[in-house]
DNA sequence: GCATCGGGAGAACGTTCGTTCTCTCGACCG
DNA sequence: CGGTCGAGAGAACGAACGTTCTCCCGATGC
């Protein structure tokens, strides 16, 4: 509860860390976590240094709480396209691809932040490392739940993220949206071969 | 040419240019670009820092080769584990996803080497996100010769790259090889699909 | 009204980094 | 053998970073 209710020079704890975590996942992603100081986080979400320091000790957990939020609004994102235009396994399998296809045509689409902050830090900071192995691992469930429900093996689900993830390191490095559509013909190929 | 054949105490230019390419490749792949500083290149190579900035004349270019230097080796591999193993281009094409089995296994594999560069410089280094997109070109391009070979249309090419790649991220984040089977059989379905 | 608390702004601190400079010494040239 | 060149070792420099500290002010409680 907010107990002091001031002008606008003060914000609370929430909205400051709202703020945050919108303001350190766009830098993070145009440019890099290590390229981002924390007080270009600072200036651009307009929190001060002291409340950025209550909320988030550290970078580093800084950067793990962006990536877990970010890993829960995935999976969010994707259940609820998938309910939302598709019904039936199959349909919703496919649906993922999609979203894909959303996701890579937005203006500052970089790639997927798991795979890059993977890529930066995954060697030497474990916690990174671990927020990407099990958010990854939430994109092969949902596959597995599709083709489970179709009665196909567990290893198609393997194939379908490989082909997601492989669209989202290709449109990533090369800026552009085309790997979903080509992602969503294989992963089409692939669920009807059986 | 050699002019002062000395001891053993200062080395020739090319040794130095290729004790650090070595040096800095192994310790960019195993922590970053950036959590390895020049010194710790020059403490691991042996070469003076003299010496690196003759070479080259700063980090960036540094990077930047060896990137270039490991492009060349991926598609002299490629072409040459093909040329190899498998003979028609049905079988060069699958060729492929063993040639990513051995290089998961090998007990230091953190991933690739370009898609873990591209997510740490590639918003903030042109050069770095160039070498990148030409890396993946080429192994787009080496599938379009197979596929061309083929008669099959150039999307397949793009898929069986989508393929690769996504075992790439996959296999680099979870420690696990096996996406280079589980990639070589979906591409065997995508092959035998036309 | 006054003491206290907590926050904002930003200076300060210690470290690390990329890069350059200094010092020294061995090798070649006359 | 004396002078010059270039190399190695590492100190030094300036900037940037993550983190902490200082100063000041407005709001709250008695």
């Amino acid at each position: 509860m907010v107990l002091h209710a001031r002008g606008d020079r003060t914000m609370d704890a929430e909205t400051a860390e709202l703020k945050l975590l919108d303001t350190a996942e766009r830098l993070f992603d145009e440019r890099g976590v290590q390229a981002v100081g924390m007080d270009a986080i600072r200036t651009a979400s307009g929190v001060s240094l002291k409340r950025l320091y209550q909320v988030f000790p550290s970078k580093e957990l800084l950067v793990e709480a962006v990536l877990r939020r970010r890993d829960e609004a995935v999976r969010a994102a994707l259940t609820g396209h998938g309910e939302r235009v598709a019904d039936g396994p199959y349909e919703r399998a496919l649906a993922v691809f999609d979203w894909l296809a959303g996701w890579f045509a937005e203006p500052d689409f970089r790639g997927c932040a798991f795979i890059n902050t993977f890529g930066e830090l995954g060697g030497v900071t474990p916690s990174v490392a671990a927020v990407a192995r099990d958010h990854k691992a939430a994109l092969r469930a949902y596959f597995a739940e599709q083709t489970d429900a179709l009665g196909a093996p567990p290893v198609l689900a393997d194939q379908l993220a490989l082909l997601a993830n492989g669209a989202m390191a290709v449109a990533g490095i090369t800026g552009s949206p085309e790997p979903a559509a080509q992602a969503k013909a294989a992963a089409r190929v692939l669920l009807d071969a059986r």
